[in-house]
DNA sequence: ACCCGGTTTTAGGTATGCCTAAACTATTAG
DNA sequence: CTAATAGTTTAGGCATACCTAAAACCGGGT
């Protein structure tokens, strides 16, 4: 009954560049594989915080696996075998951080650490308990999407940047898109959080003033760009 | 705030090896430094799965970071240090064998495998939350005694080997001390598990006939060198 | 058309943790 | 007391996954 017989044994390394390979080629809000674009060296040495040269040597350990697809130059795509690899992975890491929140009273802006430790090491069978005990969650605590058991990624209802609404507009976070633990830290302060409320009431230079949880804060640009709100009613 | 200041980064395979060595060291009842024996390159290579040549290298990479006394030729002893981080490790397996059992419904005979893996990756603000929801247990799933917070190991009940019982005595399986699945599996299938009663019925040339479960089995000796068992009403 | 600077790759090196084969040590049997 | 044998260590290799330094590439601006 093991569905994922032809799975070759990946090293944890070699998962890790497989899922930023995924997420660095997704668009925010995409899905398939047929809407990822291609992903540089450089990117990937940044994200991975590796030097390009270790990053090179990788992608073509990954392109003999089949895994990618990969251009001397010319950056990185997954294959479809790849692309599994890499939704498992991902439903990995988002199933425990919904774990972690969930039954062991983790904040949602720290279970992100401790999940990307854990994802390379569980089982299918850990995965399958707690995906049961959680009732098949289709979002983790930062409203990411996680994939299914059958590693398609649930669309999302539309969303816009924060930055993108106009003064006066309200909308409810959906998702908090960042992987800096600081950044997270301080919208879990502010109470900037999935499901919560906010508006905005004002674009400056400097940031855009907002009002969410009861109070007021001036939020710089950067921040207002990884926060993705959805429609009140919808 | 960080208790374990001292604490080196080891890697997965250094923590392996100062866990065996303490496990092998150690009298069945054992629980502190000084009543531990040394432990030869052989039994190590045998329980790890590794070439005995493997285990001299590893040994001198523990001896210089001080977390074993090594002479060559005469096996191994933990120092202090290395008894430390041997105890932290098998309070994570512990632990988390408990865990999944109680709070994830896996069977007793069936967490050591995922303890295995996931005892070198979790923080210790997990090990912290699952003791708390478990309400710090003392002892694991298999009967073994988890050491506290503090590296104590707990003091057990005095115990007998089920070979040990003359026929007709009775007595409460506290522990099944075996790292073998398929031994485990079978105890589990018999209704053999750490609370259980047992009671000797004959010993014979090939085994023990014994009582469990309310039902009576013929079991191989090896297998009763295993079980420990406690008074009834002990 | 060409040059410059950032990006990417090549070449060569390190550490870990395992392996095999061969040399060595210790203990036990005769 | 020596010789066989079981146990152990040394020597030399391999794979992974990183690194630095230097060479190769490529696209934009003049």
């Amino acid at each position: 009954m093991n569905t994922s017989l032809s799975r070759p044994v990946l090293s944890e390394a070699q998962e890790d560049y497989l899922k930023q390979i995924l997420l660095l080629g997704s668009a925010p809000e995409g899905s398939s594989l047929e809407h990822t674009t291609a992903v540089s060296t450089q990117e990937l040495a940044d994200r991975m915080e590796v030097k390009p040269a270790s990053v090179t040597g990788m992608l073509k350990k990954l392109a003999e696996l089949a895994l990618v697809e990969y251009e001397a130059y010319k950056g990185v795509r997954l294959t479809e075998a790849g692309y599994k690899v890499a939704l498992e992975v991902l439903r990995h890491h988002r199933l425990l951080e919904t774990y972690l929140h969930q039954a062991l009273g983790y904040g949602w802006e720290e279970v992100h650490a401790e999940a990307e430790r854990l994802e390379h090491h569980i089982s299918e069978a850990f995965e399958k308990r707690i995906a049961e005990w959680l009732g098949h969650p289709s979002h983790d605590p930062h409203g990411d999407p996680i994939p299914t058991a059958e590693l398609h990624l649930p669309e999302g209802v539309p969303t816009r940047r924060l930055a993108a609404l106009e003064a006066g507009e309200r909308g409810l976070v959906a998702r908090v898109g960042s992987q800096d633990q600081d950044a997270l830290n301080l919208f879990a302060h502010l109470g900037l959080r999935p499901g919560a409320q906010v508006e905005v009431l004002e674009h400056m230079p400097e940031g855009v003033r907002v009002r969410a949880a009861g109070e007021r804060y001036l939020l710089p640009v950067a921040l207002t760009q990884i926060v993705w709100v959805a429609e009140v009613g919808g």
